[in-house]
DNA sequence: ATACGTTTGAAACATACGTTTGACCCAGAA
DNA sequence: TTCTGGGTCAAACGTATGTTTCAAACGTAT
């Protein structure tokens, strides 16, 4: 009994203490105390610490990429022959994440932040994990981005799209920090889904804008 | 005469390696190898490893910071009367990050990457530091924001920025992997001016979207 | 009940960290 | 010259890290 239980005790310890302090500033004696577990259960049942951090991420990135590809199947069923619009598009993204189910109400800010985290952090391992197991639903986005702008040259989409993911996996990596002080300063409660229902346009004016005049260097 | 040379090495070193490698991940022993001084110089002329960190900091940014009131200075003298615009207003940060002096080419890409990993990485006395120090043109920027959206609620206009914020200080401290992503997919070769280029009228296009249509839960 | 593979537990491992120490060097003042 | 004080250096300090060890406890099938 006991054994499955463990190892989802370590799983939440570590996703929630990854996403407040990040991947170097939380050791494994911070996971496994606050897990009630033993030290050695980590690498016993993981193998290594970073073994660990692929496992909370495989968790929640596995249901959330499936769940992504089914939003995409009904996204392109929907436009039949014709490339779904951006605006469609990003909403597909942020309703996945918003409809997964999630352990609790902390749920969906922990996995923005781990994403945010996942980007920021220079974990050479991680990243290669990441890119290994979910460069398929990651590249079918890219490809509907690319058909949804079909007016943007390759080097303009690009950069946008990292603008993009920028403003998202920022704001929601904080999210509950930037709710709190909003509630703080204009006596103004929100919920995370009205976050995202003020980021969308944001990103697909953006994505939309007209064509930037290059500056020449000075010299 | 070596006493003042030790000090600037061991920030030209620290100041390398915690762009590339984040302030936890970055060990003194890291640091004070690769400036060739010995590891004690650290504590004797800074007093610890977070005072070094401001001192990074500082350095960079107190001649950003009077570049910048400079700059605020000039654009509110060129549009007597009137607020200026979102587009010159965010022109006079990058220009003035631009026009700095840099030690050298890759000056910009750190002195991009540590503001971001400002944000980004959860030191609490950076955080409290920067605050401490820099606050007035950092408050100063946020009046001009308001003055040039005046169609903004402040709830819309809080948020924006923060998607503003994210996107800048995510995009720039990964733009040397950005770039070199880039490089090795399109074979296009950029400099930093450029991603500001593109930056901006992202940024400004995204501030001026229309009024997002909140949707109601779907409960 | 006994035996066996799995899981836990306390302790120790080797290593790396930030920081401190005290001897040493060497310029300039007495 | 001697003294003084800022600067450097190798070495060690204490602490924390990820990982390993091995005996004890557990669960289950025989």
């Amino acid at each position: 009994m006991a054994q499955n239980d463990t190892v989802d005790r370590i799983l939440d310890a570590a996703e929630e203490l990854f996403a407040e302090r990040g991947f170097a500033e939380t050791s494994l004696r911070m996971i496994t105390s606050k897990a009630g577990v033993n030290l050695a259960a980590v690498n016993y049942h993981f193998g290594s610490k970073n073994a660990l951090i692929h496992a909370v991420f495989a968790r929640f990135l596995t249901p959330y990429s499936q769940t992504l590809e089914s939003a995409f199947d009904e996204l392109e069923a929907n436009c039949k022959g014709r490339p779904p619009c951006l605006h469609t598009t990003l909403w597909a993204l942020t309703e996945s994440a918003i409809r997964m189910p999630h352990r609790n109400e902390r749920g969906i800010s922990i996995f923005m932040r781990l994403l945010g985290l996942a980007y920021t952090q220079s974990q050479g391992h991680l990243r290669k994990f990441l890119e290994e197991e979910y460069s398929e639903p990651f590249g079918r986005f890219m490809r509907l981005l690319k058909e949804a702008t079909p007016q943007l040259s390759a080097v303009d989409r690009y950069w946008r799209i990292q603008f993009m993911l920028g403003a998202t996996a920022f704001t929601m990596s904080s999210s509950d920090a930037l709710r709190d002080i909003l509630q703080n300063k204009l006596g103004v409660d929100t919920r995370v889904q009205e976050i995202a229902s003020r980021l969308v346009p944001f990103l697909a004016a953006g994505m939309q804008a007209e064509d930037p005049l290059l500056v020449s260097s000075p010299a």
